[in-house]
RNA sequence: GUGGGCGUAGCUCAGAGGUUAGAGCAUCAGGUUGUGGCCCUGGGGGCCGCGGGUUCAACUCCCGUCGCCCACCCCA
């Protein structure tokens, strides 16, 4: 073969594309109905937007930024994430619409695994303006509602409260002092994790970092006052509304961003490496960070590729998108046949006919793999009657039509 | 980025230092000269991932490379 796919990027096949379409066009059908609206964000951004947003310490910045010179030399990055463009493209358009969705792809050079292409797609939720417990239960509720509207049923909620920039600050000071005389314990990544990223050292898999963290108090009860108790208010809506959810106290997210709430869908479907469906949180300072007035955020982004390989273990199927009519014709005849189709069509039912001019038997075997409704055939016999005949594939059961009338037959079937 | 496994037909996989590399499924055609599913018969399709080395001889052994998978890490 002479041309091969880059490392880490796929093509998604008609076999699984139907599963996108249905993804998205259900996750749409809710946006809309919270009336958050569409907004098209450029795939390229100077690097330091993302820099600056997701936080020079991540491990997505320092070492999963997709990245080039343009001809001039100026630093580019292909989109890792969604929200930096929006937030951009908010501060631009001087806050003039405030509830967004965005579907694309995101770009991160990591080794292919699994689970996780280099680049790979999101849909994702961001809203200005409000900063209240309602705007973020209404956010967990939109997502949850997406989910449940897909029909993807295995999932938990989990949710934590990571607080603001100075609670944040405190409490990875306290960490630090906590740990700073028991590094030997600790594993090799969160060694370093102690200077650059204290915080993240909460959510390490390994079992002696699980131990030592355990003891510390949990950054949920750390925060300021206020938030706590807002944090507890919303806690309770949660509950009156009948979502579950469980606190994760550990969960922390990898992005430098987030003030207060974050959440994380997560699916035992999956495995552990990729477990988290859909994530999200609340980011009060980066719009004012960005360059923008101070102005509360949040939101959340799902992974498409993950979402659909869920309903895949739940042994999804979809409504047969089989074709109403296949035309059968004799090739003298095809012209004949070729004119129905589009005459067909233009009536707006889904007919298929095939270009190759084989036998009836193959063109028979043709309609019945495409599981069409009807097969309509056009021969030396129907054409000295000036009739088609209309076999119905299920029962097998033929009528002969008047030419003329065929089209106001067919649509009232 | 680190460690391990694997690359043979469209798919799932078998095989093996020595003539034309196999099976099932898929595909196409025929059995029925104008009619599907089941059945039967046949056809097409492989630089055995790519490059190099060892050998009289490599798809098989060795090295490299690329790709996939798994774990760590990270994330949606």
């Amino acid at each position: 073969m002479k041309y091969e796919k880059l490392r880490g990027v796929k093509d998604v096949l008609p076999r699984e594309s139907f599963l996108w379409e249905y993804v998205v066009k259900k996750a749409i059908e809710i946006l809309k109905r919270y009336n958050f609206s569409l907004i098209i964000i450029p795939t390229i951004e100077e690097e330091n937007l993302f820099i600056r947003s997701i936080g020079d310490a991540t491990d997505i910045v320092l070492k999963e930024i997709y990245n080039f010179l343009d001809k001039k030399g100026r630093k580019i990055a292909l989109r890792p994430e969604g929200t930096a463009s929006v937030v951009r493209a908010f501060i631009e358009s001087s806050g003039e619409f405030k509830d967004f969705f965005y579907l694309g792809q995101m770009f991160r050079y990591d080794k292919p695994q699994k689970g996780r292409d280099r680049e790979f797609y999101q849909i994702g939720v961001e809203s200005f303006g409000v900063d209240s417990e309602y705007k973020d239960i209404e956010i967990i509720k939109l997502a949850k509602d997406i989910l449940d509207n897909i029909g993807i049923k295995s999932y938990e909620i989990q949710i934590n409260n990571i607080g603001t920039k100075e609670d944040q600050k405190n409490y990875s000071k306290k960490i630090k002092d906590y740990l700073s005389n028991k590094k030997e314990k600790l594993c090799p990544d969160c060694i370093k994790k102690l200077e650059r990223a204290p915080l993240r050292i909460l959510d390490c898999k390994n079992e002696s970092c699980t131990e030592l963290v355990k003891n510390i108090e949990p950054i949920c009860s750390f925060i300021t006052k206020d938030l706590k108790e807002r944090y507890e208010k919303m806690k309770n809506i949660l509950t009156d509304l009948n979502i579950k959810f469980t606190e994760n106290k550990n969960l922390v997210r990898g992005l430098d961003y987030y003030t207060g709430l974050v959440f994380e869908f997560v699916t035992q479907k999956l495995g552990p490496q990729q477990n988290t469906i859909l994530a999200g949180g609340r980011y009060n300072d980066l719009v004012e960070e960005l360059g923008g007035k101070k102005t509360p955020a949040t939101g959340f982004a799902m992974g498409i590729e993950r979402i659909c390989e869920v309903l895949k273990t739940e042994n999804f199927s979809l409504e047969s998108e089989s074709p109403d009519i296949f035309i059968i014709y004799d090739k003298n005849y095809i012209k004949e046949a070729f004119l129905l189709l589009c005459s067909l069509r233009d009536a707006k039912v889904k007919t298929v006919m095939s270009f190759e001019e084989n036998s009836f038997k193959s063109q028979m075997r043709q309609a019945n793999k495409l599981s069409s409704k009807f097969a309509l055939i056009i021969g030396e016999e129907e054409i000295k009657m000036q009739k088609y005949s209309l076999k119905n594939m299920k029962d097998g059961t033929q009528i002969q039509i008047d030419k003329k009338e065929i089209i106001n037959k067919i649509k009232e079937r």
